[in-house]
DNA sequence: ACTCTTCGTAAGTCTTGGCTTACGGTAAGT
DNA sequence: ACTTACCGTAAGCCAAGACTTACGAAGAGT
């Protein structure tokens, strides 16, 4: 539930696949796994990892299990981002001109 | 420069470790690596890594090279998560109330 | 010129983790 | 009860990548 497990699950293209395409509402497994390059299983490991890092819960339907996105992991995401954006754009401009300054000393 | 190369490149846990280390501000390679549990080249490496993916930029200072966080990785990992905050902010707020609608069925 | 510091890169090793196949478990339908 | 559909997990394989040591390049100071 913290942003590390979060960027770590994010960081793999196949199961941010996975997670993207939640985006478009809940989704059982098959339906998940079909039209992928994957198999079936490899996309219960991926999705294992996405709810282990808050990104997706899940509900029982029957036998199928229906996944959904989180925001909980994503909320996490954002809180760690935001405490750099500002910060590291204040920095950026300063440095910017600093390289400015150089070259005119050139 | 785009979010996904952003998202690899944050995923390592000593290569985010050097990229937080930034955020007290400017530092050449030597001090980032003091007090690291890893060799300098490895830091080096980290901070090509963190260069492609935008997130941070260099500028020469005679015989060190300085390093700083660059708001445009980070912006475009922003950008990319708030595609899906709104969206699954509501969402996450309808599987709630059927997860609970189910529970009061029982 | 020479030395020293700082840094990037190459080559090589080894662990991490993503994928597949195979299996077992559970719910729905007949 | 039996079959079928859907899913999670285990075991094993293999490629990606993180780390080390060794080397070379470039600037600063004496």
């Amino acid at each position: 539930m913290t942003y590390d497990t979060a960027l770590a699950a994010l960081a793999d293209p196949t199961r941010r696949h996975v997670f993207e395409r939640l985006r478009s509402g809940p989704q059982p497994v098959g339906a998940i796994a079909r039209g992928m390059p994957v198999s079936r299983p490899a996309v219960s490991q991926h999705l294992k990892v996405l709810k282990e890092a808050g990104l997706v819960s899940d509900r029982p339907e029957g036998t199928r299990r229906v996944y959904y996105i989180d925001p909980h992991g994503l909320g996490a995401l954002r809180g760690w981002l935001d405490q750099f954006w500002d910060q590291a754009l204040a920095a950026f401009q300063a440095e910017a001109e600093i390289s400015q300054k150089k070259d005119g000393e050139r």
